[in-house]
DNA sequence: GCTAGACTTGAGCGATTGTTCAAGCTAATA
DNA sequence: TATTAGCTTGAACAATCGCTCAAGTCTAGC
């Protein structure tokens, strides 16, 4: 069935990929028709634009982030899920993603009003992100390991520049060394 | 004496307006042109390329940033300096700069090793920033208004990834009520 | 006022951008 | 095997990209 129409996912996956690594601008068409190997009808068929296509990618890549910040919370405490996924995203070495930064958070840096759609699609994925913190922070202080007086969106909210901040600084400084520190005063922080 | 050959500092500063607003990538030469009302054959005489252009912009947007900090360091102690230089640039109403964030930070996180003498000058620009925060920090201790034991590079690298969380979070958001909070929080977690 | 030299101008270069579409091909049905 | 609906192809479009350079304009020195 799918031996001669094109893995959609496959394609979406594989400009998600390109899209993270060198940004929405920076990235041709011409680049992803080579990468994904497709000609430009089927893309256009498929996504209709680059626009449409890179708001799949973000889709996907916020998808992919949920899923599994979800699976570490299935097989720990909620605490540790966050500070697992926080570690992971922080830390993972170079070359094993696209780039050291968040995707949503690159999208929210590069793009104006002139993409508006996209930005904003940018911006709801990761309230959407600090959002299962906020829930798995309010799980966290049922089980005794958060503060009950903070607020858990206020948490969340902390927690989000926390990470933004750490790996806009990872990629800034290349020093990757300390951050580990930064993350477990983060979370201290939170009692 | 200037009313002639056009003056470079003025299109330095007007192209620094451009860049900082929509990224290198998305800002054309034309934009560039009908922004400073020059034609190419004297932007490409006075600054080589696009990137030539660029790169002196992010020196510029640094140069602003030092001296502005510089400024605040004058008139009041070097730990309040560092707050109300940190508040400025977070808290500042939209619409006033062109864009919430940091220029350098949004630089690095734009470009790859595709434009790599660029990104190398972002990252050296945020070093300088820096290592002026480790000095005054430093200033602090001997102060008496910050911990002593603690190393004055290691706090400089916290306040660069609370200034980069901050800003990346106040775009993301919107939200810029409780970014005050955040601030208060990093500073007092300084001692 | 004239000349020489520095600066500016703007048409236009080749390359690349996002996108379209007629033509060709594939796979399922009869 | 013939038919057909739908997917894929790749050449090509108009627009825009960064950039060049011959021609024109301005200013300083004599």
């Amino acid at each position: 069935m799918k031996a001669y129409k094109h893995d959609r996912q496959v394609a979406i996956e594989k400009a998600t990929q390109l899209f993270w690594e060198k940004g929405f601008h920076a990235t041709s068409m011409r680049n992803i028709q080579e990468h994904i190997d497709l000609r430009p009808g089927s893309i256009y068929a498929s996504f209709g634009s680059k626009e449409g296509l890179f708001k799949e990618a973000l889709q996907y890549y916020a998808q992919s982030s949920l899923e599994r910040l979800a699976g570490y919370a299935e097989s720990m405490p909620a605490i540790e899920a966050l500070k697992a996924f926080m570690t992971d995203v922080v830390c993972r070495k170079a070359g094993e993603h696209p780039s050291d930064m968040c995707m949503l958070a690159k999208t929210v840096a590069e793009l104006t009003q002139e993409n508006a759609e996209l930005l904003q699609e940018a911006k709801s994925q990761l309230k959407r992100i600090e959002d299962a913190f906020a829930e798995l922070l309010a799980q966290a202080q049922r089980e005794g390991t958060v503060d009950k007086n903070k607020d858990p969106q206020h948490m969340a909210s902390f927690l989000q520049i926390q990470v933004m901040g750490l790996r806009a600084y990872a990629r800034a400084s290349g020093n990757s060394a300390q951050l580990q520190t930064f993350i477990d005063d983060a979370f201290a922080s939170l009692q």
